[in-house]
DNA sequence: TTTGTTGTTCGCAAAATTACGAACAATATA
DNA sequence: TATATTGTTCGTAATTTTGCGAACAACAAA
């Protein structure tokens, strides 16, 4: 059940793929706490629809959540974070393209 | 017809968002010449689906392609490649998390 | 001209994604 | 116990994605 790092890279980058869960990527980036009123009031969507964007987040496991009565509290899951940080630096580091384009 | 960096992000991760896709980003990344076949030939699915997979990162702006008669050569689009790295080393160095996660 | 090579596009089907309102569950509070 | 607050889950609809074979287009070679 191993997944290698092109499927870890491909979920990552997936989950990373709509615009509402970039942003909700970065604002949760800037900040310690967190509830899902405050990411939903940032939002122009329906709750319904920003619990699914955050469920993807959560499944690709780049956040978490904890139930605090009667909120939920999200976060950014920090080893998954720097994971997926390492993964894209080394993706996108890895190009030995030369200077002229091959295509032109 | 300005795109903001959220949705510039999440249109390049989109198009990471598939194994096939991140498959063809590498091997294109440790290559200077490339044509349609040798890329099929590196993956186990039709042709056509292969195009389709090249189509979208082409539209993404990741990659380009040039006709070469009788075949099309492909390559990494070197400046809008830099501008993904740039934005997901950005995206990834943002995060203001203390030490302690927040959710445990 | 006919044939072969190289990829793209078309048309289709199955599955996944996106978005919403309504209903629900869990917990506090009156 | 009734009521309010906070989010999730359900059910649905519209759109997009994924994958394929078949047909096609462009060009070179026989």
């Amino acid at each position: 059940m191993t997944i290698n790092k092109e499927e870890q890279l491909a979920r990552f980058a997936k989950a990373l793929g709509h615009p509402t869960r970039v942003l909700i990527m970065n604002y949760l980036a800037g900040l310690n706490q967190c509830n899902f009123g405050d990411i939903h009031a940032e939002l122009p969507i329906a709750k319904a629809t920003v619990s699914q964007h955050l469920k993807e987040l959560r499944e690709a496991g780049l956040i978490q959540g904890s139930i605090e009565p009667p909120k939920v509290k999200y976060c950014i899951n920090k080893e998954n974070w720097a994971i997926a940080q390492a993964l894209f630096a080394s993706f996108f580091s890895q190009s030995k393209v030369i200077n002229i384009s091959c295509c032109e």
